[in-house]
RNA sequence: GCCGAAGUGGCGGAAUUGGUAGACGCGCACGACUCAAAAUCGUGUAUAGAAAUAUGUGAGGGUUCGAUUCCCUCCUUCGGCACCA
């Protein structure tokens, strides 16, 4: 048979139908071999299929799980959907079909797609985050949240998309547009239930540092989280009326600055149109009319129009009342403007334009003084903002010092004045749970008016989401669900009495905040798993998907993981040991693929035309796995060429045909060594490049001798190329006479002594270049390869004189200095 | 503006405790097979030059016998954040 042939007939389908069948993947529980979590990011079953993108990362990971099955492991390496989502609803809305129908659906292509890739999960474990015996426990970890004050109840200004009607996590607003949909995100003031995921800033920030992540996933998050040190300073307010003795403790302006050195400087405070300062203090405010305009308009901004407008400062003094300067009590203006936040610090600011650039440029638009206290730069044209340069001026018991020294004795001054202290901030903010959408996870909960918000109980769990009518958002705050009253009508678990359901949902996020704890004992009814079996499990190893997950998912999924560490209900803090981000695939045309583009690549037409094997094998030899790379359909004429060359090395020729063994030893073992190496380091593109060197060098060897090589050469080889393309492998395995699967086979060992080529052609420089190339021994000492060079012709032109000095690097090369 | 990643042939890319730059693959050229084409196989393929040789890893400088690799300055591309006080 031909390797036309097999493919042809169906070759790939057959062994995958029969690894299925007797479950040759299937991840033993418990057992003496060292475990090894593989895990990738399962898929949003869309309906628009695979595409090349997710098999490229699945690729790898099945590379990375088959080596090390072959090298002794007990591999978990399972495989699921996280199938809440808005595409599914907003096709129920267009359409009118039900949001499971369509996800079963879609669930069902994407498992015949990824099936025919011949990856090697263990099916048994299969999840599903819509399934009611999966989101139950979503549910339960959520009650665990509320029950431990985690999850809480809040009416704020959050982050609104209008056209997907719902409420949005600051994670899912990229330039001030819904990531999902890309409408301009406006504020809105809505009841929401938060998770208090600032409660674990400072956990989240450091864990990172012990993570093996790329360097980028790991800064992403640390900037998200945005930790930053400082002080907190309690300004006195004065009105015309009131002395300052009399407003004290009940008029203050409480700021948080990361500058407390620059506090002699600070020659106004700004509040935040939002600051609740602003209504209490309304009446000594004379010119409130004009405020209340500033308040109204910057309430109508859009986070966009705030950003753009980030240049053109806007504000209103509040006239009639001072802030009083703690360090010097001199009075200086209050303003409101909208640069400042109402969401960060204490939303108000001492403002210090000699030293910040966006009070330099507010103070010269409104023209306020400007108060140099370090010097070092020229503060008429700019502000001087460095922290590691400069001296204190202008700032009586710290002047002369540095900035860095005068933070501390600022410090230390406002805590024995009482007026400030040491104070820590972060750009984190709770996460807004909650969804004004049909397709996602009930929030288990009711309403009572006798007993206020009360959490069902566990055993009544899970609170399944209903069938509706109609699905679209009502835009009001309530989900679809609302709409149900023999669902929303309820009683109240703790009195009994009548109360209403919670018909917000959970975002698409919950599903996948612990899921890779289900794939442990995905039928568990007692628990969300066997505690015992998580202990021999988790943490997961290798975890590989996309980047842009860095603050959502992986964020989200840590904290949930922090929390359920802290319940005793997992043994590990961080779930994932080690993260892998595949880079995209682009277009041909080097754009990323897009429908409208017309650049998209269907895995299906690729398979069809060369099988899978050669689909695997192309994704792999691209490029680095992390890197950023086009798709190039005539490039994967070359593994595929690859794979013709190995057919016919694997076919079992006749004994007395064979060549000896040692003839290709040295390459054979370098090859395994390599391959080997590269797996673990997932360098698969040079495993390959090496294991076509192997083939070309047999096929070199077989033109050469007529011969074949020999047996165990040949099965060594097709192990080693098994984790990559396991349909071929099994196949040639199979022809060899083997009765059982070449997946039961172990990794071969090399041989260190005989990956080292027993001669080179060492290079010998000449005032470091390259003048001549010697063959010699490898083991070539010093003495005879110089010797060696000094007689060789060309050497000798280029050594004039007696060399300085001579470098002998053993096996590598030989250089004369002259 | 800030943070992160990266710049190597016609193309995807290889090589970094500093040691022959361009492995492997695509493409291209020529040859074999063929009536012919495709497929396949073989040879060649950084640039200039007939050659010796010279130049060459985004640009410029530095350290070194020797730099794609280390240091400084700058440019470009991609990704993220963006009034966070």
């Amino acid at each position: 048979m031909t390797y036309k042939d097999f493919l042809n007939q169906d070759g790939e389908k057959r062994w995958q139908d029969k690894w299925l069948k007797e479950k040759i993947d299937k991840a033993e529980d418990f057992g003496s071999k060292p475990k090894k979590y593989v895990l990738d990011m399962f898929p949003y079953p869309s309906g628009a299929g695979l595409h090349v993108g997710h098999p490229e990362g699945y690729t790898a990971t099945d590379v990375y799980s088959r080596y090390f099955r072959l090298k002794g492991f007990n591999v978990l390496h399972p495989m699921g959907w996280d199938a809440y989502g808005l595409p599914a609803e907003n096709y129920a809305i267009k359409t009118g079909t039900q949001p499971n129908v369509t996800t079963a659906e879609n669930v069902a292509t994407f498992k015949r797609q990824i099936q025919s890739l011949g990856f090697s999960y263990d099916w048994d474990r299969e999840i599903n985050t819509t399934d009611p015996g999966y989101y139950k426990w979503t549910q339960w970890i959520f009650l665990q949240l509320f029950k431990k004050g985690l999850a809480y109840e809040a009416t704020v200004p959050i982050n609104f998309c209008p056209s997907c009607k719902t409420g949005l996590a600051n994670e899912e607003v990229k330039d001030g547009k819904c990531d999902r949909c890309g409408t301009e995100v406006i504020k809105k003031d809505m009841r929401q239930w938060m998770l208090k995921i600032t409660a674990y800033a400072d956990r989240l920030l450091e864990g990172v540092d012990k993570l093996d992540w790329p360097n980028s996933i790991k800064t992403l998050q640390k900037n998200w989280i945005g930790r930053s040190e400082g002080a907190e300073v309690t300004f006195a307010i004065t009105t015309a009326n009131v002395i300052p003795s009399e407003a004290e403790g009940s008029l203050k302006i409480k700021v948080y600055t990361t500058r407390p050195d620059t506090l002699f400087g600070a020659t106004y405070m700004v509040l935040s149109p939002e600051h609740k300062l602003v209504q209490e203090l309304k009446d000594k405010i004379s010119n409130f009319s004009e405020v209340e305009k500033y308040i109204s308009d910057a309430k109508n901004k859009s986070d966009l129009e705030r950003t753009e407008l980030n240049k053109n400062k806007t504000g209103v003094e509040l006239k009639g009342i001072k802030a009083i300067n703690p360090v010097n009590n001199v009075e200086i203006p209050i303003w409101i403007s909208d640069y400042v936040l109402s969401t960060y610090g204490t939303g108000a600011i001492m403002a210090v334009p000699a030293h910040d650039d966006r009070d330099f440029e507010f103070a010269k638009k409104f023209d306020l003084p400007i108060i140099e206290v370090i010097k070092g730069g020229d503060i008429k044209k700019e502000a001087y903002t460095d922290v590691d340069n400069g001296l204190m001026v202008n700032s009586e018991f710290l002047n002369g010092l540095m900035p860095e020294e005068a933070i501390g004795k600022m410090t230390a001054w406002l805590e024995e004045k009482k007026v400030g202290k040491k104070a820590i901030n972060y750009k984190l903010r709770d996460w807004v749970f909650s969804r004004q959408r049909y397709w996602g996870e009930p929030i288990p909960l009711v309403h009572c008016d006798k007993c206020g918000i009360v959490p069902l109980d566990e055993k009544d769990l899970p609170l399944t989401l209903p069938e509706v009518k109609k699905y679209e958002p009502t835009g009001t705050g309530e989900s679809p669900l609302a709409t149900i009253d023999i669902w929303v009508n309820t009683t109240c678990p703790k009195c009994g009495g009548p109360a209403k359901r919670e018909t917000n949902t959970m975002p698409q996020w919950a599903g996948s905040s612990w899921y890779w704890l289900r794939y442990i004992d995905p039928y568990n009814h007692e628990n969300l798993a066997d505690p015992k079996k998580l202990k021999y499990w988790l943490p997961v190893d290798l975890y590989l998907g996309g980047a842009e997950h860095a603050v959502l998912h992986l964020l989200y999924a840590r904290f949930w993981n922090m929390v359920l560490f802290d319940l005793g209900a997992v043994p590990f803090e961080e779930p994932f040991t080690k993260l892998i981000n595949q880079g995209l695939i682009l277009g041909e045309d080097n754009e990323k693929m897009s429908k409208s583009r017309g650049n998209v690549v269907n895995p299906d037409d690729i398979v069809k035309e060369y099988g899978a094997d050669t689909f695997r094998l192309y994704e792999m030899f691209m490029g680095p796995l992390e890197d950023m790379k086009p798709w190039s359909t005539k490039n994967i004429l070359g593994v595929n060429r690859f794979l013709f060359k190995v057919w016919e090395i694997g076919q079992n020729k006749k004994e007395e045909l064979r060549f000896k063994n040692e003839e290709i030893e040295i390459i054979l073992n370098k090859t395994i060594k390599k391959v080997g190496e590269d797996i673990e380091k997932m360098s698969y593109n040079t495993a390959i490049s090496a294991m076509m060197v192997l083939a070309n060098e047999i096929n070199k060897h077989v033109s050469e001798t007529g011969h074949a090589p020999s047996l165990q050469n040949v099965e060594k080889f097709l192990i080693i190329l098994s984790s990559f393309a396991p349909h071929l492998t099994e196949e040639l395995w199979a022809g060899l006479g083997h009765k059982t699967s070449i997946f039961k086979e172990a990794w071969p060992e090399y041989d260190e002594s005989k990956t080292i080529d027993s001669e080179i052609e060492l290079p010998v420089q000449v005032n470091g270049k390259v003048r001549a190339k010697l063959k010699v021994a490898t083991d070539i000492s010093e003495a005879d390869a110089v010797a060696l060079a000094k007689a060789d012709e060309n050497i000798k032109k280029y050594l004039i004189s007696e060399p300085k000095k001579v470098i002998f690097i053993k096996g590598k090369m030989i250089s004369f200095v002259i």
